[in-house]
RNA sequence: GCCGCCAUCGUCUAGGUUGGUCUAGGACAUCGGCUUUUCAAGCCGGUAACCCGGGUUCAAAUCCCGGUGGCGGUACCA
């Protein structure tokens, strides 16, 4: 493992459902991985023991694993820097909060969390930057030796000067300067001897020699506690990327209240997951040209981090639906019918014969969004479905707009009869001549007949070309379709 | 309140580093047309944006300053 390896991490809570946005922000970590041939990491964040949902790792796996994001290394399947669960590192944080306390970065802090409280209550009433006012920095190295012989509860804080100020230069920000003035003295080791995120993140990173730390916004204010642990320590810390927030419709940080921001619930929803991360690579970075569908080798050979753009995105489900069913149209009748099978309600007899399936998809495949859409716009053409329809069918429906109940009864009894006649070969175009030829001459117009005759066969305003549906149906079928309509 | 980030069509964005070629381009949505038996798909076309105010300059979406707005952070959560 040379120095300039790259490699990077994703760092999830297993807090439950995995967020939309965890995977938008795992997939930049991957291309950026895949490109330079480094390694993607996941480790797991459990330092919250309130907030730990049990099964949520395997969430996350299954997650990543749906959307082709599988990490190089992580609690699963093991690496060479492990472990990768925050839990089982205890010992190191310890280790080096005692270190960072030796070497006067950090100090132990006895304040209760009451008097936190009023200090904070009462540095917002006077405008005050809120932080801690290092009281128990200042203990007398005795008191505080017999206090901790006592065992009496503490936390360990990050000693942050009071003046100066520091720079950090992000990849996609530029340089980001804060005045440590306005840095807060956090805690880095809880009093019950787990770690916070700050603490955790800057031992874990420099131990599993990550390069980059490529994560969200949110972050960026707690950089520069990061850079002073680093530098205390002596650690060249990793290269930083601080990505935008994904936003919802209310332009606020995208929630997991918001209407299924859940990872997995859009597999479950019937979207492909190369449209969704097609999707989610154009949110926030966008190619040289104005292709817009990119496959996922596309976005491997032409993302730059770099090019990221710093403001946050609204998460647009329509032009996703659109995506995706530009995905759903370049897939082969055979890999559709492998995707849709999870999602399709068969009749058990009457959607067992494969040719008969297979034509069917070909009819109704290019109104599909989601694959979820499939019984909607083709159950109808199996009997047992249409026969279940019809009774609660509204015969208002087969009359066009600008016909009459009378005329259109009278339109499928003399379309009927033309079918019923008709001899020729049963294929779509076939018919059609035949057809329009009679229509033609009775001189009818196409709609008030063509209109009733395909509401008709499938009850439904929105349905594929009429002549095609009867191609499908096969004759014996659409007459008696045809027949139980006009017979009420 | 304090600190920070951000600011181009309704939405995702291109362009801004090297000011003119941007009377601002693309995509989704929307509107209209074509096709047509309807809807969808497809094709063609339209509406629609540089947050505001100063400055620098022959020239600013692009550079500078100041506002405003949005968002994020401000926990013994991540």
């Amino acid at each position: 493992m040379t120095k300039s390896a790259v490699r990077v991490r994703l760092a999830p809570s297993p807090t439950g459902e995995v967020h939309i946005g965890t995977i938008w922000l795992a997939q930049f970590n991957w291309l950026f991985a895949q490109q330079n041939h480094g390694a993607f990491i996941l480790r797991v964040e459990d330092t919250d023991q309130k907030r730990f949902v049990p099964g949520s790792m395997d969430r996350i796996y299954e997650a990543l694993h749906w959307f082709g994001l599988d990490p190089d290394e992580g609690p699963q399947q093991g690496g060479g820097y492990g472990p990768y669960v925050q839990s089982q590192r205890l010992k190191l944080y310890r280790h080096h909060a005692d270190e960072l306390v030796q070497r006067g970065a950090a100090y132990p802090c006895f304040c209760t969390i009451e008097r936190l409280q009023k200090l904070r209550t009462s540095q917002e009433e006077r405008k005050l930057p809120p932080r801690y006012d290092k009281l128990c920095l200042g203990l007398p190295p005795e008191e505080r030796a017999k206090r901790l012989a006592a065992e009496e509860p503490n936390v360990i804080r990050l000693n942050v000067p009071m003046t100066g100020t520091i720079t950090h230069r992000d990849l996609i920000r530029g340089p980001v300067t804060f005045s440590f003035a306005t840095v807060d003295d956090s805690v880095l080791l809880k009093s019950d001897g787990f770690p916070t995120y700050h603490l955790a993140v800057v031992v874990d990173d420099h131990l599993m020699a990550i390069s980059h730390v490529i994560r969200g916004e949110e972050w960026l204010p707690s950089t520069p506690k990061h850079l002073l642990i680093y530098q205390a320590l002596e650690w060249v810390p990793p290269l930083f990327a601080h990505v935008p927030l994904i936003l919802g419709p209310d332009h606020r940080k995208l929630s997991k209240r918001e209407g299924a921001s859940s990872a997995l619930s859009f597999r479950d929803q019937g979207y492909l997951a190369a449209a969704m991360r097609n999707f989610l690579a154009l949110m926030g970075w966008h190619p040289k040209g104005e292709l817009e569908i990119l496959s996922s080798s596309d976005l491997q050979r032409d993302f730059r981090l770099e090019d990221m753009n710093p403001s946050g995105a609204v998460f647009d489900r329509t032009k996703l639906d659109w995506m995706n069913g530009q995905y759903l149209r370049r897939l082969s009748r055979e890999e559709l019918r492998q995707h849709l099978q999870p999602f399709w309600h068969l009749p058990t007899e009457e959607g067992s014969d494969d040719q008969h399936v297979l034509a069917i998809i070909d009819l109704v495949r290019d109104r599909l969004k989601k694959l979820s859409d499939i019984d909607e716009v083709a159950n109808f053409l199996f009997p047992s479905v249409w026969d279940q329809e019809r009774t609660h069918f509204d015969r208002v429906a087969l009359v066009p707009k600008k016909g009459t109940g009378h005329l259109t009864t009278a339109a499928i009894d003399w379309v009927t009869g033309v079918l019923d006649r008709y001899a020729g070969p049963w294929t779509s175009r076939d018919i059609k001549a035949h057809v329009l030829a009679e229509i033609q001459a009775k001189a009818r117009t196409n709609t008030e007949v063509l209109w009733p005759l395909r509401v008709a066969l499938t009850l439904r305003p929105n349905s594929p070309d009429v002549f095609d549906v009867l191609d499908c149906l096969g004759k014996p079928e659409s007459m008696r379709r045809l027949r139980l309509v006009n017979a009420v």
